[in-house]
RNA sequence: CGGGGAGUGGCGCAGCCAGGAUAGCGUACUCGCUUGGGGUGCGAGUGGUCGGCGGUUCAAAUCCGCUCUCCCCGACCA
């Protein structure tokens, strides 16, 4: 750690209001360079990048093929589509040295859609799944909370092209199942709720939330058979249950679509079918907020003293804190440790800064790593060491030569799939 | 965009109303000693265009005008 850029600060910073955003400041997370535009420090980065891990192995799982589209795209595709009138000033816009007008994507209909207008001809060619994880850009009225509502952000955003509208319900349902496997390797409590569809276009759409309790949105829950529904809507639930229904609260980090040929009738992407006649591609699109998801996790996730990440989502799982390093003794049981930690494919750091244990301790608490095993001169006589577990602040002492059974018993504990 | 608030060493703030000497406090940082299991204690030190431009005045962080930025509340969103 003491060649790790994570500037942590004891006090908080006073725009950000809310656990997460203070949190990832002060854990040196996230830096802002502007209203809504953060940079990503390495431990943030970390964690972002395993978010994108978890999506993109859930997506491949699906059959999803992952692509990069450019988020600068031709104001004439958004004319076609209607949406260069339509979008307003959230959508970024701007002429290129001839003029032309250009924006930065907010979202990537046109451009799949035009993509694969060019190249996809035949019902033989579909279904077909296509995403990438990819800078977004929104001029957002007003940009809050970090990097939950941020003018630009990385998001995972899948579009899907079927032949009919069997295969785009079908295509929904297995992209709803991956969305959930997403949610919970993340190891965080999710919602899927009913949603409208909104600027985006097209039938049924969900959105998938995080339960928190600084939520903005609000959802009723039933207690019978799980299913989410939004605020206002009084119905009763699907399982026939009228009264089991519990208000929640969540974060949105995902939402998914059935768009239906709204884009392609749009923009004329059209597939010959098995009769010979031209159709137009049926499609589906499906979001995930990464920096959100992150945001969110911490929301669900911290106490006074700081983060406690999810098993997954931690930049590492185990952080071995040395309350001194003024002995040759200490250094080398501490590096051995890393050492042995590394070998068995564990991540962690090692805290090797020559400050007061308390301090290590702090930062340590703050910056939220599920494990920590501390050395202390007691212990180190003993061949012992202290297990510390963040979430739960349990602590025992046990044999070194342990280590790597009881680290693996709280792995099996922590991760479900 | 409507409503509210704030810009003063890295961070958190005081000073401004009632203009005046070297712009102050906490923390962080550097050095020395000290301490060593929950952000040690003492001492010394570095670091400031007081958001910017213009004006009033013998004199502006402080008063006036313009402007930029950031934050919070609302409609919108992954």
């Amino acid at each position: 750690m003491s060649n790790l850029f994570a500037p942590t600060m004891k006090e908080s910073p006073t725009e950000a209001e809310i656990a997460s955003h203070n949190l990832m400041l002060r854990a040196g997370l996230i830096r802002q360079l502007s209203s809504g535009i953060y940079t990503y420090l390495p431990l943030g980065l970390k964690t972002l990048n395993k978010i994108s891990c978890i999506v993109r192995e859930e997506m491949d799982r699906v059959g999803g093929q992952e692509l990069l589209m450019p988020a600068m795209q031709p104001g004439e595709l958004w004319k076609e589509t209607g949406r260069w009138d339509v979008y307003g000033p959230e959508l970024v816009r701007f002429r290129d040295r001839r003029k032309r007008d250009f924006c930065l994507g907010p979202t990537h209909e046109e451009v799949i859609t035009d993509l694969v207008r060019r190249e996809l001809r035949s019902y033989r060619d579909l279904p077909v799944l296509l995403y990438q994880i990819q800078v977004k850009f929104r001029d957002e009225i007003r940009p809050r909370f970090g990097v939950m509502r941020s003018r630009e952000f990385i998001m995972k955003d899948l579009y899907s092209f079927d032949t009919d509208r069997e295969g785009m319900q079908n295509t929904y349902e297995i992209m709803y199942e991956a969305y959930c496997r997403v949610f919970e390797r993340c190891g965080l409590q999710y919602q899927a709720v009913r949603a409208d569809s909104g600027v985006i276009g097209g039938d049924l759409s969900h959105e998938f939330l995080i339960v928190a309790q600084s939520g903005e949105e609000k959802m009723m829950v039933c207690r019978a058979c799980k299913a989410g529904y939004p605020e206002e809507e009084v119905s009763c639930s699907v399982c026939g249950t009228t009264s089991a229904l519990e208000e929640k609260r969540g974060i949105e980090v995902g939402h998914i679509f059935q768009l239906g040929t709204k884009y392609s009738q749009a923009m004329n992407a059209l597939f010959v079918d098995k009769d010979g006649s031209e159709k137009p591609i049926i499609m589906g699109c499906y979001g995930i907020g990464i920096g959100r998801t992150m945001g969110a996790a911490i929301e669900a996730y911290h106490d006074e003293h700081g983060i406690q990440w999810p098993w997954n989502l931690a930049p590492y799982q185990v952080c071995i804190i040395p309350v001194h390093v003024r002995t040759a003794e200490m250094v080398k049981i501490a590096e051995t440790l890393y050492n042995t930690l590394q070998e068995a494919g564990y991540e962690c750091v090692l805290d090797d800064r020559d400050l007061r244990a308390g301090h290590k301790f702090k930062d340590a608490d703050l910056l939220g790593f599920p494990v920590q095993l501390i050395l202390g001169d007691r212990s180190l006589k003993n061949n012992q060491l202290e297990v510390k577990i963040r979430s739960s602040d349990e602590r025992v002492d046990i044999n070194r030569e342990d280590v790597l059974e009881t680290l693996e018993s709280i792995r099996k504990k922590s991760v479900h799939i």
